[in-house]
DNA sequence: CTGAAAGCGCTTACAG
DNA sequence: CTGAAAGCGCTTACAG
């Protein structure tokens, strides 16, 4: 009548699981069935019951094992999370978001980092599917249109930062041009008519949509684009840096500039520092994507707002409905200027 | 002979998982059993019937269910990586450190945020186990050691920021005090003497121990402690801006500024900026950890260095040595002063 | 060397 | 209403 002792797993402090349904279910006198169907709610019994198998429950601290019950169900409770780099301040916000959302729906978030590189997100997503996620929210990846759809064939996907029609598939798209727009008209608002741009990495859907509004913008004010004064960065402070330090070198002559995020921009604050040139007093700077830090950065930073924390809990609620059967019917949160201190009339 | 087609799951894009091991098997035209030892590398087999399995597996690209392998092996090549918040620069750093590390040994993490308080902390650790994982790291947590070591009995438990002793532990604590004493041997090296201190929330552990070598460098040079110099912030940046505000106004002089950390540190320079005073020149700063951001904040911040990466990659190889039944013979990183352009000789 | 069988811990049609 | 049985997809002693 004693418990059988398990062998496996020698080692380390875990003698496979110890109280199990069938324990809660002998101590209450019932069968193991009946206890997964009182804890699943699948059941109406009596109060008495109810409440033996309760204080067995409780007793024993029992919690179902979470991988038997993905498999018996096919389904695991958990969502994939792809960002390119779990480090990373913009993404960090978003992966809160969803953080949140899925905790208030009962799943857990797996996340993982692509590395900006389609290699990287593969393998997550894969991995993702091998472990037998629900579901898969990716931030802005690299990874092209038709393999993410591919995915999709096995789960829902939502992604971010891009539009893809696709069966089981959900799109955020960040309207990067509308938000380049109005960090360009709050610049030209103010006077400003020699507008510096530091763009992202070549090719990048985003980098080339706050181009495309930024020489929009241009076109609206009748000013000229000028070529020299776009110089290409890499999202990163050290793209910031650099780029700024090129566009200073190259004597072209600009009173602003309007940076592709907020991380290029504290790279500009500091080559701007470095030459002993004050912002804004001798050039205004604007970013995009109101990081956390860009309220203390000095200047605070006036930049284009898109709440990427907003966007997570968005995405999660999307995979939900996904998951669920639904149709998802959300919206982006909208992008919307924020002055501080690092912009100035002139 | 038609394969069933099961019923559950009606809804989304997911008919059960389509290729199991017994579709590779009857492709190769052996058992399940050999197919799984096949792919587990635990039997020796004629290089014929190696590739035609290896063959069937690539032509389905089949892959096994982890949630079944769990179940049977009691292992699920997963870690839970409790961080207080999965949007704090400081700890997103050690959550890179432990990724990368454990995506080289295999293992996945499961990432979640105990937003400092003990209840969330006790919620995210049940939660692993419950979805069974193999080991749990833990950043500088709340929770009292007696629960931790509960814990630990499920299953190996590595810490960080803290020193505990019991089975199945391991600590990788944090260098505080001797962090703290470097700052300031370095502030009193360049003729400091009047050096205010913004401490982290009360009777947190780091934080005291900062304290505790703030007052043991004081000692050291015979500098008298006046408490009115110190001043409590809550390790974000709103807490240094308010203590600072709260230390120009209550007239008490001070010719350089102690932060118990980076974030700390960026509020104080706020806050100093908002005073028309300039740093380094009115006063000096420094902070503790090294934030990546802190490279670029302006003034560059001169600050004690622990690289919270690294400290995330030795935890993650504590914990895979933990779980091989291995003693870990690991130590945290040293703290070290990183001087750059915050701090200046008077 | 390899297969049939039992088992991991749960859930849920299927019968009482 | 409730239990016995089958099944989720894998692994591994146990027998050939």
């Amino acid at each position: 009548m004693s418990e059988r002792i398990p062998e496996r797993g020698k080692r380390g402090p875990r003698p496979r699981r110890a109280v199990t349904l069938r324990v809660i279910a002998r101590e209450a006198g019932v069968s193991a069935s009946t206890v997964s169907r009182i804890i699943n709610g699948t059941v109406k019994v009596s109060d008495e019951l109810k409440s033996a198998v309760e204080a067995a429950i409780t007793k024993h601290d029992f919690r179902p094992d979470a991988a038997a019950r993905g498999l018996a169900l096919g389904r695991t409770l958990t969502i994939g999370v792809l960002s390119q780099a779990i480090d990373s301040p913009f993404y960090a916000e978003g992966l809160r978001g969803v953080e949140r959302r899925l905790l208030e729906a009962g799943y857990a978030a797996l996340f993982m980092s692509g590395n900006w590189n389609e290699v990287d997100e593969e393998r997550c997503l894969r991995e993702f599917i091998d472990r037998g996620v629900d579901g898969i929210i990716m931030f802005s990846g690299r990874l092209g249109d038709a393999a993410v759809k591919e995915f999709a064939k096995r789960v829902p996907v939502v992604v971010t930062g891009r539009s893809l029609r696709a069966a089981h598939t959900y799109s955020l798209p960040i309207d990067d041009r509308r938000g380049a727009l109005l960090a360009m008209r709050h610049l030209i608002g103010i006077g400003h008519r020699r507008i510096a741009f530091i763009a992202g990495s070549e090719n990048h859907p985003d980098a080339l949509e706050r181009l495309a509004g930024y020489q929009a913008a241009l076109g609206e004010a009748g000013i000229p684009f000028d070529p020299r004064r776009v110089a290409s960065g890499d999202w990163h402070e050290e793209g910031g840096l650099l780029a700024t330090s090129r566009l200073l070198e190259s004597g072209v002559d600009f009173t602003a500039i309007f940076c592709v995020n907020d991380q290029t921009a504290y790279g500009a604050y500091l080559a701007l520092f470095r030459k002993g040139l004050n912002v804004p007093k001798d050039v205004s700077v604007v970013g995009f994507d109101d990081l956390p830090a860009s309220s203390y950065s000095l200047p605070p930073l006036t930049c284009v707002r898109q709440s990427v924390r907003t966007l997570g809990e968005r995405a999660a609620e999307a995979v939900l409905a996904l998951i669920a059967g639904r149709r998802p019917r959300i919206d982006s949160p909208p992008v919307e200027i924020v002055v501080r201190d690092s912009t100035r009339r002139i």
